[in-house]
DNA sequence: CCATCTTTGTGCACGCGTTCACAAAGACAT
DNA sequence: ATGTCTTTGTGAACGCGTGCACAAAGATGG
């Protein structure tokens, strides 16, 4: 336990911001990496620079939490993991659906952090009848048909969504209808789900997309210096020329 | 987002908030499924729908590209696929390296999208000899050895790291000292990079964390509502009571 | 040419998240 | 006990992002 008993649990366990909410499994990544090393305890400061974090908002996001630290000392590193595990719900299992075993549904059935921490893959679904049966990860695939009543016999209530884009909205609604009110998709599109349902997304194309404006914009301003220190705004203070690229950019016109 | 130099004095073209641009491949892929229709014009209202944001708010993000649209009609589809095309650099042509070829490295090279828009896979790196000359989604793996003649022979700038977290800082380092300059991580770890290097991370199980997280949260309402309409700050409003779960929840012990 | 109608572009206010900076809490040594 | 030293927890300020609400711009019809 702590060094201290001093814990004083959260006056407002109700309003954890989301954004702290999106930490949390990084610091519990970090603090279980401690864990492991059998470190005792650990300083907001060198726990925020595993987690890649400033210490004040790591402070702040346990605070959050609770008075869980010990003034001059740091926090308990069992104690923290254990915390954090329970607020995020990790003390309980998770039973969890991956609906599309294709290349990246077969990927993430394979993940190993998946059955790590809390969450176990309760059944692989995919709409192609060959499929069925045959083994993935050591769990047979099981036919789209079954999709209702599996998350109704296992009590799922997280559901993953490997599918093609085309398939996915539906695929939504059935898990939806079924019971299920958290949903992970994979796949490129936007998904309308009633309230009280959630959906995280994870899109492979958006990410790389965001990276290469990052990247052409840090080629423009390369150019731009190599180019002799002119100031790239002159350049672009001429007339409020239409095609003109963000940086003195290739003109090409194309539009229709 | 790399803090620029001395300049800003661009009238506006230059501040894109990081938030807008990561909502501009949504509405690209948006507006693509309408230029697939032929669709000839677009209101903001529909745009926002398709996309699933607040239409004020794509009407803000598009203010910052330029005045692209047309009062009383609306936006020029052709016109601004293009216009966002240009912004986000998928007019040109970004050779991709994708380290770690296990399931979920074949899974992304294999993945569709992937040469779709700008992007196009330039080699395959694995670290596992047996791999090297084995062909995947018709490209042929080369080993960890060849990483930066490989790089540096395509002027390769986005490194997309799908390896075990073990070696994820290793390849990373390998590539930002070859010369990737942006990063996309699905390794399980934070990465360190020099200034200027940009990194974007995705991580399944940070995810499901999340998900998690709500759907506890939503069971422990779900329990005090079925409890008797009790509104949920009375019940809370008590003695601060030590190990309580947010809402109620088991007490549970189990810290070591 | 004028009136009307639609839809954009944006000023403004608000709330969330981040960061700084510091008082208070506690450990530890004397 | 008392003083010193370390580190937490948080008040306050600031900046970014969001959404409202509306004036201005332009199309369209008479």
């Amino acid at each position: 336990m702590a060094t201290g008993r001093t814990h004083r649990p959260a006056t407002r366990s109700r309003g954890i911001p989301e954004a702290t909410v999106a930490r949390l499994p990084l610091y519990l990544r970090a603090l279980t990496a401690l864990s492991e090393r059998s470190v005792p305890t650990v300083s907001s400061e060198e726990l925020a620079a595993a987690a890649g974090v400033n210490s004040a908002k790591l402070r702040k996001d346990f605070s959050y939490l609770g008075s869980y630290g010990t003034r001059g000392v740091g926090y308990d590193v069992e104690y923290l993991v254990y915390q954090i595990s329970r607020e995020l719900g990790l003390t309980q299992d998770w039973p969890v659906v991956i609906v599309g075993i294709g290349n990246l549904g077969a990927a993430l059935a394979n993940y190993g952090g998946f059955a790590s921490r809390g969450f176990r893959v309760a059944a692989l679904i995919d709409a192609d009848p060959s499929m069925a049966g045959k083994p993935v990860a050591g769990i047979p695939v099981q036919h789209t048909d079954e999709l209702e009543k599996i998350i109704q016999d296992d009590g799922v209530s997280i559901g993953v969504i490997a599918t093609p884009a085309g398939a996915a909205q539906q695929v939504c609604d059935r898990l939806v209808a079924a019971g299920v009110t958290s949903i992970l998709n994979f796949a490129p599109t936007v998904l309308n789900v009633p309230e009280g349902v959630d959906v995280r997304k994870v899109d492979l194309s958006i990410e790389l997309q965001i990276l290469a404006f990052h990247e052409q914009r840090k080629a423009g301003e390369e150019a731009v210096a190599d180019a002799g220190a002119v100031p790239p705004a002159v350049a672009r203070k001429q007339q409020p020329s239409i095609d003109q690229g963000p940086d003195g950019d290739v003109p090409a016109v194309m539009p229709a």
